[in-house]
DNA sequence: TTGCAGTCAATATC
DNA sequence: GATATTGACTGCAA
């Protein structure tokens, strides 16, 4: 009975408790083949041995996310390799001492890349998989993943930053040695890491490799090493093919996938890659605003206007959804770690981020957050409707340069932030043709096309919601103050709440939340204010379309 | 079929 | 040269 219910109602990770947890844990072990044997000892003995193993094993991440180094506890040679059938309780064990070695596990050797066999040592057993994980702790990363405790992403990601700054080590190298990622999915995660809960078993991954890498003492040297060794690669190939006075290749390691065949086709291949124009993108934003979910016929109809592919046109509605909503979930863990140390630690990662980083899309961001209203639910829904709701408040924000990251540029719209901050300010967006910049640019690929997606968007009915946003402005942070509270949920809440003393030692939000809202207190009453006709907006659409559980 | 999470990889910026 | 941005793609789930 446990068992059906189990299987139909699987309760989310982040609800479970540690008991409640144990289930999953098996069953991924299950499905990893660890406990392949069948003879999981369900109760009995063994039960309680398993059970240690399991929990014991939230120290090592945890530790490390925390700033342990405590106990290096170097433990003979990496050397567990589970694969054997071995009990659950002993291949748990047996991953415990691989996260707390000074284990370097990882390692790559992507493609052309020197990587070499750096450190042997650790890669025991099985030949490195295409990812740099080597042999069985490929495995155990996965499995690490799954019976992971809650990681604080952002407070890893700072920390990786930190590390690799201070030691000028590239994100492409730690990137394509540490994590199997490559530099722009590198950049990514560093800059905007989701919280825990929100990440799938895969996207878990990158931050218990994270986790593991900060763990190892001798991380740094490790990657030092790689960096030489990259250097001393180059520059043989350099000279190599100077000598030879051949034109060398980019240096892109030469990959070789034209191997065998001519080279050129490879060219050929290359597709170019879409760019659009900023005056596109401001009537994608519109048209998104009015509809975040644009329907085949939108699409049709913005690609037409837009002169762009209808695929890339639902690509960007894609990607922009994806990326507003990550926003959000750096704003809430920003603001939350703000309020709570102030600056404190890392100057440079959270205040540099913050400000310049995407500017133009951290104000996207911004939108989000105004979305927060909904996104809070958003984020909790999971995409869906929330979300839709949300998206309404979107405004454009200013793209470009840095003072729109800035706090207040409220009132006083820039050049072109002009043109979306009138949108915003102008109450009623529909009103007024929306695109005045449109023609501002000059000529655009497309005639008038803002004003055509404004067009082709339908909405219709609430202009309101374009409207949306108040003078508000503040971008950035809207939600924080006011939504926060119930948007916060996911990422810090329930954590908090769940383990406290680690989390919040590894969140580094306590419940400073409130606190920290005292800081832009008139900007935050501002958007509060906000907030309010968002959540009225949103409910009001909410009735007119799909039914939604508002939790504002 | 649609939406999303994760990534890649080409570009843009710094 | 390193890092940030972003259009496109893959795989998965509902």
């Amino acid at each position: 009975g446990s068992v059906s219910d189990m299987l139909s109602r699987p309760k989310p990770w982040s609800k479970l408790t540690q008991k409640g947890r144990e289930p999953f844990i098996r069953m991924q072990l299950w499905l990893n083949g660890e406990l392949g044997q069948g003879v999981l000892p369900v109760q009995g003995q063994q039960q309680g041995p398993v059970l240690h193993s399991v929990t014991s094993l939230q120290d090592p991440l945890q530790q490390g996310c925390v700033s342990s180094e405590s106990t290096p506890k170097t433990s003979a040679s990496c050397s567990p390799a589970p694969e054997s059938p071995m009990s659950s309780s002993e291949s748990v064990k047996s991953l415990t001492e691989l996260v707390q070695q000074p284990c370097p596990p990882i390692e790559t050797s992507k493609d052309g890349k020197p990587p070499e066999p750096s450190d042997p040592p650790a890669s025991d057993s099985q030949p490195a998989t295409p990812l740099p994980l080597s042999g069985h702790s490929a495995l155990s990363i996965q499995e690490l993943v799954a019976m992971s405790p809650e990681l604080d992403t952002y407070g890893i990601t700072k920390r990786v930053k930190e590390v690799l700054t201070d030691n000028n080590l590239g994100q492409r190298l730690f990137g394509e040695t540490i994590l199997g990622l490559t530099q722009g999915s590198v950049s990514d995660l560093l800059a905007r890491p989701k919280p825990w809960h929100k990440l799938s078993l895969k996207g878990r991954e990158p931050f218990v490799r994270m986790q593991l890498w900060l763990n190892d003492p001798n991380n740094v040297e490790k990657l030092m090493d790689m960096k030489r060794m990259e250097k001393k690669a180059y520059m043989k190939r350099r000279h190599s093919s100077v000598s030879d006075s051949q034109p060398c290749e980019p240096p892109s390691v030469g990959i070789d996938y034209s191997q065998g065949a001519s080279p050129q086709p490879q060219h050929q291949l290359k597709k170019p890659r879409v760019v659009l124009a900023p005056e596109e993108k401001e009537a994608l934003k519109r048209a998104y605003q009015q509809k975040p979910y644009p329907s085949p016929k939108t699409i049709e109809e913005l690609a037409t206007q837009l002169n762009l592919k209808t695929s890339t046109v639902i690509n960007w509605f894609h990607n922009y959804r994806s990326r507003i909503r990550r926003e959000l979930f750096i704003e809430e863990i920003q603001a939350g770690s703000q309020g709570q140390a102030g600056a404190s630690d890392s100057p440079s990662a959270r205040s540099g981020r913050a400000a310049p980083s995407s500017e133009g899309d951290s104000c996207d961001g911004v939108e989000a957050s105004e979305e927060s209203g909904g996104p809070a639910a958003a984020a909790k829904s999971q995409g869906g409707p929330a979300e839709t709701a949300a998206a309404p408040e979107e405004r454009e924000e200013a793209p470009r340069p840095a003072e729109k990251a800035e706090p207040p540029p409220s009132g006083t719209p820039v050049p072109d932030a002009a043109a979306a901050a009138a949108d915003e300010g102008r109450p009623r967006a529909p009103p007024p043709p929306p695109p005045p910049e449109g023609p501002a640019d000059g000529p655009g690929p497309v005639p008038n096309p803002a004003a055509a997606a404004a067009a082709a968007a339908p909405a219709a009915g609430e202009d309101a919601a374009t409207s949306a946003a108040p003078p508000g402005e503040g971008p950035c942070r809207a939600r924080d103050g006011a939504d926060r509270s119930s948007a916060l949920p996911s990422t810090s809440a329930p954590a908090a709440v769940r383990r406290p003393s680690s989390l919040q030692s590894l969140f580094g939000l306590p419940e400073a939340v409130g606190a920290r809202d005292s800081r832009d207190n008139p900007l935050r009453k501002k958007k509060a204010a906000n907030l309010n006709s968002i959540i009225h907006r949103l409910e009001k659409a909410a009735s007119r379309e799909e039914p939604i559980e508002w939790e504002f």
